[in-house]
RNA sequence: GGCGCGGUAGCUCAGUUGGUUAGAGCGAUCGACUCAUAAUCGAUAGGUCGGGAGUUCAAGUCUCCCUCACGCCA
């Protein structure tokens, strides 16, 4: 039995995300963790939401609400729809937390401790009437290079080119369209990453095992142009964890708050000291000290390409820096992005699909099954709704769903609602046996990698071995010549049934559990023998037949469903 | 403009360090079966591996140029 520590990266606040997010991030995470647990290792799961910065301060006003009330709001959406989707966290934490606050505090002081803190006076926009400085994308202006009326305060998005917020014509706050904008001198906190641009470059050389997608991000931002740059860690809000060093003031600071991402990813670690204080689990240290018992811990983030360079730079520059002990990340799994129909999912225009639509259309194992079985690994990946349709009816409904419905509707009406007992086992058996525990090995193979596509497709070779079983021996055909052959082949299949459930959890719990519940058995050991697990149900045991486990989708749903989701969201 | 990931059967995707007739699932066609959610199982068809040049006994796999899509940066 191993340890093993996982998070998902955490989700921003401000609203619903789509499936493009879930299978990023949240679901590969979940079913490495369903996976590891079923296999006997102790796992802490973590996921929180990320709440800090100006989008959540500008929902928050949109909703005509203090920012807390609207994060804590959302945060309790946010866990609804996970549950919803059966993400099995251990803790659903919150970056807003005081566990938060306090380590994020202390791991600042510690950096300028260790002088890796800078501070830098720098000029920056200020909004009279907003009663905030301005980040260059909240300005608009128009460019004075070639007239574009739209241009940002970063960069006219019509000529490309460069530009200071000041250069703008008619600079105007995005936010409410004040124009009485002014230039104030503020001073900030900067990380020196620099000084660790060696080091993380060692790091990241010597994991030879990640995603290429994973390492030639990280590379990218060591090497190009001036290599690491230094980062502002602070920013002038309002909302957020004030700047401190550790427990004490920070002369200078006053009023300014931590810049988000570099109290997000600290997080990681609050969120099990949050886990603790719930009442959940009892040591955290030991999850995340190496000197306290996390040193035969394996730690595995999930998260989209673009948090990457967040988690393969900044927060372990942040980690190194303290240079106390703390738990480093020992494989990055990254996903490309999934598109819709041919363009991008969308937050911001509404397009596609988003986690509380997806819930009231069908239920989550629909969407975990078809998510995970076409996750972006390699490059980015389509969703399309004919893709979806075909997929979900052909492998839910036909390959196991149907699978679990012929062998117990048949055993119903041929003997009883009770396992047969019949003949042994014999050379069909024993081929089956053999292919399963190939095929088995090979399952457990790619879950062990994180190969989440390669894991679906051998989990649905696993349940076609079922139906190959059972067209070749034709229990329908022995039955009328020789029934105890017969009551043998059905023993198999309903075994095969409670091996499936407890085989496919990772990807379709809820299913899972029905086939469970439908066999009457709570055993749901993770299978070392293929044989003994296909003798686990005894003659005479009693089972339910089930509903069917998994109803089709329509041609008419599909287009009413392609049609819906093509607009926009309001 | 620079950089990065890609462009493989109608669709979604695999293709290890270059090496026998380029693979899978879906879809299509044909057949078998009839227990089952008009489900299942088998077979067949379908690709000059984005285009061009080069290295090599041998290239989807390496090099260069071009092109398209996406992303990041300035």
């Amino acid at each position: 039995m191993a340890r093993h520590l996982i998070t998902s990266a955490i989700p921003y606040i401000n609203g619903i995300k789509h499936l493009g997010n879930l299978v990023g991030s949240q679901l590969p995470a979940d079913l490495f963790a369903r996976y590891l647990r079923s296999r006997g290792h102790e796992v802490l799961f973590l996921c929180a939401t990320d709440e800090h910065g100006t989008p959540a301060e500008l929902a928050a006003a949109k909703a005509g609400k203090p920012v807390a009330d609207y994060c804590a709001e959302m945060h309790d959406v946010q866990a609804e729809i996970a549950k919803g989707f059966r993400l099995s966290f251990d803790h659903f934490g919150r970056s807003s937390s005081q566990q938060n606050h306090a380590l994020t505090q202390a791991f600042a002081g510690r950096l300028a401790e260790m002088n890796l803190i800078r501070e830098v006076t720098e000029d920056q926009v200020y909004s009279l009437t907003d009663g905030r400085f301005l980040p260059d994308r909240y300005i608009e202006g128009t460019c004075p290079n070639c007239g574009f009326d739209s241009a940002r305060g970063d960069q006219c998005d019509n000529c490309t080119k460069q530009l200071d917020p000041t250069d703008l014509i008619n600079a105007h706050s995005t936010i409410s369209g004040a124009t009485d904008l002014e230039v104030r001198t503020t001073k900030h906190l900067y990380l020196r990453q620099s000084e660790l641009k060696d080091t993380l470059a060692d790091w990241i050389e010597s994991k030879k095992d990640w995603p290429i997608l994973t390492t030639s991000i990280a590379k990218k931002w060591l090497t190009d142009g001036d290599g690491l740059r230094d980062r502002g860690i602070t920013r002038d809000l309002d909302w957020g964890i004030p700047v401190k060093n550790g427990a004490e003031n920070w002369p200078g600071m006053e009023g300014k708050v931590f810049y988000v991402w570099f109290d997000a990813p600290i997080e990681y670690i609050a969120c099990a000291q949050e886990w603790v204080d719930a009442g959940k689990g009892t040591d955290w240290e030991s999850w995340w000290r190496t000197d306290k018992g996390a040193d035969n811990v394996t730690y595995t983030q999930f998260m989209g390409k673009d948090n990457v360079p967040f988690h393969t730079l900044s927060f372990p520059a942040t980690i190194m820096g303290v240079d106390q002990d703390w738990k480093l990340v020992d494989y990055i799994k990254s996903f490309n992005y999934l598109n819709y129909d041919g363009g991008q999912f969308s937050t911001s225009r509404g397009r596609g699909i988003f986690m509380d639509q997806a819930l009231e259309l069908l239920p989550s194992d629909y969407w975990r099954w078809w998510l995970l079985s076409h996750a972006p690994e390699s490059s980015d990946a389509e969703f399309t709704w004919e893709q979806f349709q075909a997929d979900a009816n052909k492998d839910l409904s036909d390959v196991l769903g149907n699978f679990v419905s012929r062998i117990t509707k048949f055993c119903r009406s041929k003997f009883s609602e009770a396992v047969p007992e019949g003949v042994a086992m014999g050379a069909a058996e024993d081929q089956l046996i053999a292919d399963l525990t190939t095929r088995l090995k090979a399952y457990e193979g790619y879950m062990d990698a994180t190969e989440v596509r390669k894991a679906a497709a051998e989990l649905r070779g696993i349940w076609v071995l079922g139906n190959e079983y059972l067209q070749a021996n034709a229990p329908w055909t022995a039955f009328k010549t020789d029934p105890e052959t017969a009551a043998m082949q059905v023993r198999v299949g309903l075994n095969l049934i409670r091996l499936y459930a407890v085989l496919s959890e990772p990807f379709i719990p809820d299913a899972s559990a029905a086939m469970l519940a439908a066999m009457k058995t709570e055993d749901a050991s993770w299978p070392t023998d293929i044989a003994a697990a296909l003798n686990v149900l005894p003659a005479g045991h009693v089972f339910d037949v089930p509903d069917n486990l998994f109803r089709k989708i329509t041609d008419d749903e599909r287009e009413e469903w392609a049609e819906r989701f093509a607009g926009t969201r309001d």
